[in-house]
DNA sequence: CTGAAAGCGCTTACAG
DNA sequence: CTGAAAGCGCTTACAG
């Protein structure tokens, strides 16, 4: 069906060893020139494309990086990971090609369609689908969201700290009653549990009362019953899960009749181009998407390498201040 | 290194036969009922898991499915379609892996990773690589974004009903001078050049004047400067290539001190969670994600049986009304 | 009911 | 400078 490194050879009138010699560019080998120009030539004729199985079975690896993703929803976060990633990995020769891993569907189910030389884990492995890869001798680069682990194969983005930045701003603002607004997203229950579990501690550290916890979905309806449980609790500063949720918090606290910032504070996390553009201008905390990108390709590289990875940049994140956290007058 | 089929022969005192019998339950093959619970002990002891390489260099093919996506950023729309092509495909035992096929690295590269049997393109090839795929044997599902073509392989969303969609709305709302507000992102240039065309032929059919077309970048200097010209213009109606570009030409009539909708009228598209949140409400045109992402896997099956696809679903697009385009009084 | 053998397409010692 | 041959791990006619 396909053209062959045989078919290339006959119409050559050399051997499949010549014809391979003269497509990888063997180090060792020295082809004349006039076989060399007859081989290229015929195989760009015949548009021959070497079998991928068949060298992947050959060489027993392959040359494909697969990430594999839980079901997050895919943001512009993710998005330039997964670019950035590609480009690093392009350049020696590498493919990534990405799983969404949906819900229960075993990961084992992919081993029967492709055989990846390394896989990106974005989030925790079961125990089998670990043990499965290691024993098809596939390589394991991890990451984690807290970042209290030294496994060298383990890339970490500190979801805590956000929540604790959030809360730092906050208080320097003169507030002292916080609200956290979650996701009622199951889709990231553990991005958001880390982030409060930084919120929590952040509070305790300041001495104030840990946050008055709710949960939107993004609805009007959803943010005006949490708007209100905040009033009631006399809330004066909500840390919102992610702009999207934090423009929720200041649609439920406007319909409720509070005013933002005299009332309450608010403040999201990514800083969204739709933060900047809100009324109040929604300020929230940057995640140095580039820097993490380049954070990440580096240790898979590294992972490759079987060198140290490069340590963690810490300050990633940075808070973006507007008007609505302005500080209490 | 890894385990093999060979290994599970040996501690299992069979032939590699019986172990490829057993394991796939070949329909002619009959093994006694000792033979196969022997092996099957003995590959889970082992861990055993067949080799992707090999399995598709004998096969011929491979049991996987390739999704080629160009730059686009990816939203909840891409999300839900890939989400539930992976979901219908695995039921077939099929794998689905994807690409994101940013900028200028050819796909060629690809195929030394990897040996899909089908690849499902997302926006339009170029020559060579449809070649190249062709060649190799690799069956190739189109999609377009025009809608006039007759191809079976293709699968299509005319995104020129979503233009017209818009500007039905915003007629029968009473309005008349149009703006059309696009995108600086020019990874969308593809989806935003067809959803203008939309407008442009459906102002031309309600006998009025062409949009005055504006394009934004999601900042609030941009989106004044094109409330602006609107203003200018005597637009008494906007229609945004989405809801985030909506929500910014919200911000921008604001800033400008036009009323929305008493002065200008505006509608987004996708209906993301934001618009009803918006102040006023954003009315959008809702994209039955969930119905096209079933036709798309539906027409990805045919492709694979050799089948016809099903035909287009007509009605996908609808308008979502909100208080941003409340009719004229 | 089970096994020995061929062959998928490639690369690489080994010979010439 | 070039070719004949082996072998990666699998499946499947073909024999027994």
């Amino acid at each position: 069906m396909a053209v062959t490194s045989a078919d290339v050879a006959r119409e050559s009138g050399v051997s499949r060893t010549t014809v391979s010699y003269v497509l990888n560019e063997t180090p060792g080998a020295t082809i004349s020139d006039a076989t060399r120009r007859r081989v290229l030539a015929t195989a760009a004729r015949l548009g021959y494309a070497p079998s991928a199985a068949a060298r992947t079975l050959r060489a027993g690896r392959s040359d494909l990086v697969l990430c594999v993703l839980p079901n997050w929803p895919i943001g512009p976060v993710l998005d330039t990971l997964l670019e950035r990633l590609a480009d690093e990995l392009a350049a020696r020769g590498l493919a990534v090609l990405v799983h969404h891993g949906r819900g229960a569907r075993p990961l084992a189910d992919l081993w029967r369609a492709v055989q990846p030389r390394t896989v990106v884990g974005f989030a925790a492995f079961a125990e089998e689908d670990l043990r499965a890869m290691r024993l098809a001798g596939i390589q394991v680069v991890g990451t984690r969201m807290d970042g209290d682990d030294d496994d060298p194969t383990i890339v970490s983005v500190p979801q805590v700290r956000i929540g604790r930045l959030q809360v730092q701003h906050l208080v320097a603002g003169g507030r002292s009653r916080l609200g956290w607004a979650g996701t009622t997203d199951t889709r990231l229950a553990e991005f958001a549990r880390h982030r409060l579990a930084g919120v929590r501690s952040e509070c305790a550290q300041a001495g104030i009362a840990p946050p008055v916890v709710r949960e939107l979905d993004l609805t009007m309806a959803s943010a005006a019953r949490a708007a209100a449980a905040w009033r009631e609790a006399g809330v004066d500063a909500v840390a919102a899960y992610n702009d999207e949720v934090g423009l929720a918090v200041l649609a439920g606290l406007r319909e409720q009749g509070l005013a933002v910032p005299q009332d309450v504070a608010v403040i999201g996390v990514d800083d969204v181009p739709a933060a900047a553009l809100a009324e109040p201008p929604l300020s929230s905390v940057d995640q140095a998407i580039e820097r993490q990108a380049a954070y990440l390709a580096a240790c898979t590289l590294a992972a490759l390498d079987g060198v140290q990875p490069p340590s963690r940049p810490d300050d990633l994140h940075t808070v973006v201040a507007r008007a609505s956290s302005a500080p209490r007058r």
